[in-house]
DNA sequence: GGTGCCGGGGA
DNA sequence: TCCCCGGCACC
């Protein structure tokens, strides 16, 4: 595969190399330095040149290679370092606000990359074109669906974190939306990746990924920090927090824009419940093949929600909560969401309300004597159809027998006034 | 099609 | 305010 950055990088690559010079002037002389002391004894100039290039030589292919991709054989020599790495891309991930970190403007872009979706390959991906191929695509053609995503480029988008499988699980997932660069511009959401070995598990809240990290990882002894986290997770984040007791658990794990259909079609898998999670952070299910299926996204974040069919839970419990004599919670979302509820199925504590996902669609429970049937039905009926333009707040129909059945036409002075207006019954009201 | 009833209009 | 009716939704 091919990328359109290539040129750029490229270019990019040779201003790294002649700035390289100047930036890392200590690299510069290490390699200088062995090359010394390989040649030391003849040192001349014009040697000293020779030398020179050489490793100018040698060290634009280092960049060169550490830049544009590579075949996966890289990883084995450079394996070591990639916890550096990513401990200082999370770092790095961390330093800048989530909202206005701009991607490019990255150290150690030629290691570690930014594997976000707009900044350069990453390195370890071999064919990471997908994400930075839909930059470009993004401002000269935004209607344009995504290129067709041939087999093999299938290993878009990652992160050079030493979890592979899971990256490859979760960057396939991402690769099922298809155009991504319009819905990105509005539907992107924040999510927190694990960059635990062998974990790299993705909640959607940075309470349920430090939680995360803390008690899967970390251990309990972290808890006692609590507080300092809490503080620091309602807007105090890194204000005060410099004794650094606690928060370590925050070079665990990096932030991801992800797109919100992705995050929707597959975060399902990735948040292995740790069950107090917050709110936001979706349940999930054993999916044995570690593909991503639908998410339970009945939950409070909108921005996890796909704007077609799972905005559809959404705003039906919007509309339904609007209408205040409908007391019902919106239990009765008609299969909205298709949960396979395992054994514990789950009772997340979020704010939606008492929803107990058991799969089984919930009926209202009205409390009426008579008519609790055609109640429903009706209560199922508003629920199911579109908010209508005419908000025509009609009555339910009664159920009862009314002047007109009792008497009959021919006895229509007998009717109640209502009844004879053709207005609701006053004598047999529901 | 029958029925309940909302919305509107005329007196 | 009373009375009537068109029209709509539901059955």
């Amino acid at each position: 595969m091919t990328f359109t950055f290539q040129p750029e990088d490229l270019k990019r690559d040779s201003g790294k190399k002649m700035s390289h010079q100047h930036l890392f002037p200590l690299a510069m002389e290490e390699d200088v330095r062995t090359a010394d002391a390989k040649t030391a004894p003849r040192i001349l100039d014009h040697d000293k040149e020779n030398t020179r290039s050489v490793c100018l030589l040698e060290q634009k292919r280092k960049v060169v290679s550490s830049n544009i991709d590579v075949p996966p054989a890289r990883k084995s020599s450079e394996e070591l370092d990639m916890d550096k790495v990513t401990a200082a891309m999370v770092l790095t991930s961390l330093s800048t606000s989530p909202l206005v970190r701009s991607p490019p403007v990255r150290p150690n872009e030629g290691l570690s990359g930014s594997w976000k979706e707009g900044g350069a390959p990453s390195s370890s991906c071999s064919s990471s074109g997908y994400w930075s191929w839909s930059a470009p695509s993004d401002q000269s053609n935004p209607s344009t669906p995504s290129p067709p995503l041939s087999a093999d480029s299938s290993k878009p988008f990652r992160s050079p974190a030493p979890d592979d499988g899971i990256d490859e699980a979760e960057a396939g997932n991402l690769l099922f939306d298809e155009p991504i660069p319009r819905k990105r511009k509005n539907s992107m959401k924040v999510m927190f990746k694990c960059l635990w070995k062998n974990c790299g598990k993705v909640l959607s809240t940075a309470a349920g990924i430090q939680k995360h990290i803390r008690t899967a990882h970390l251990g309990e002894q972290h808890v006692r920090g609590g507080v300092v986290r809490l503080l620091r997770l309602l807007g105090l984040r890194r204000v005060g927090d410099s004794d650094c007791s606690d928060g370590e658990e925050d070079f665990y794990y990096t932030e991801m824009k992800l797109n919100t259909d992705a995050v929707a079609d597959g975060l399902s898998g990735l948040a292995p419940g740790s069950p107090s999670q917050s709110l936001a952070s979706p349940p999930t299910f054993p999916i044995p093949d570690s593909s991503r299926t639908d998410t339970p996204c009945a939950k409070t974040e909108a921005k996890l929600m796909t704007p077609l069919s799972r905005s559809a839970p959404t705003t039906l419990y919007l509309v339904h909560t609007d209408h205040a004599y409908q007391a019902t919670p919106p239990v009765t979302i008609p299969g909205s969401a298709k949960f396979t509820p395992n054994g514990s199925s789950f009772s997340i504590s979020w704010q939606s309300p008492p929803v107990t996902f058991t799969g089984i669609p919930v009926s209202p429970t009205h409390h009426h004597p008579l008519g609790t049937g055609e109640q429903r039905q009706h209560t199922h009926t508003v629920l199911s159809s579109p908010p209508r333009g005419t908000v025509s707040l009609r009555k339910p129909r009664g159920e009862g027998r009314k002047c007109r059945k009792v008497y009959g036409m021919e006895h229509r002075d007998l009717w109640c006034t209502a009844c004879r207006w053709k207005k609701a019954c006053q004598r047999f009201t529901d």
